[in-house]
DNA sequence: GTAAATAGTGAGGCAACCTCACGACATACC
DNA sequence: GGTATGTCGTGAGGTTGCCTCACTATTTAC
């Protein structure tokens, strides 16, 4: 008998996708090859993004990290000491606030930090690259308007 | 050399947001109020995922929902679940295969699916609206070139 | 007719988040 | 001063969304 399931569903390219659908698609295409980057390194997404942060914004209060990561304070104490554990970040005593905890990035943190951002780089390049100049810089303005905080 | 000084007294120009970034920043915008819309009816952001599908692609196997959602067979049980719980979806033997069960979805499913699309929609609008029609066509072609396979 | 593959799921585990409670410290008020 | 109240980081323990492995029922292949 023959089965009368769809052995493929086939996309419907008569109308044209969504914007929204399609920013969906194409974002997730490019943080696919993100989180490989990440990986490569044995980095989970949030623990490279938690050290990036470290090292582009100086030492910094857990507090800080928290809000930065938009997680909770609690959370950021697990992220910074899976960080931590790997030498790639330490934690100090708050000069100012002895409760406080500053985290900094450490030489071996950087290391990771600028392999992650390379890769990150040359991958945008080949991404983006399929693009004409002239329309890479379209798309940035149409991106700025989009992502501005206006009403 | 220095063929052109047209721009040169400009403000301190910060170095502009690459483009991946600025593209991720814009997408988690969007992705925000659709986790708003979910989270109105009481919907997790895979399982809203999993009812459009369903919804949309008639009754399928739970091996098939669980390839369309990227996640292990085992995984799209529980979202099944879940969503039979609530009375979105009902199980049904599959009359081709009898391991096989076929999940659809129910007239409450797609009332609230048809709820989740029709707010989605509306952000998309205001979302995008901000663009002239002009660039929302732009916006559309670029997107749809990044997001094609093409190596 | 038996062997191997496949569909769904129970059992159990893991990772990343959460809330609540606590000790150490800072700040405000009298 | 002293005391009340707030804040910082974290231990304890819970939730969620995913996973692998093992198992039964069934289909498919030889």
């Amino acid at each position: 008998m023959l089965p009368r399931m769809s052995r493929e569903v086939s996309p419907p390219e008569r109308s044209p996708e969504p914007l929204d659908a399609l920013l969906a698609r194409t974002f997730r295409m490019l943080r696919h090859t993100w989180a490989q980057h990440g990986a490569d390194l044995g980095l989970a997404p949030h623990q490279g993004r938690a050290l990036r942060i470290i090292g582009s914004e100086g030492p910094l209060r857990l507090s800080a990290l928290a809000e930065r990561l938009h997680i909770a304070p609690r959370s950021a104490t697990e992220v910074a000491d899976a960080l931590q554990e790997r030498g790639l970040i330490e934690r100090s005593p708050d000069p100012d606030d002895r409760r406080a905890t500053l985290v900094s990035i450490t030489s071996a943190g950087r290391d990771i930090a600028e392999q992650v951002a390379t890769a990150r780089r040359a991958q945008a390049e080949v991404f983006f690259g399929r693009l004409s100049a002239q329309d890479r810089v379209i798309l940035q303005r149409i991106l700025s308007t989009l992502s501005e905080p206006g009403e």
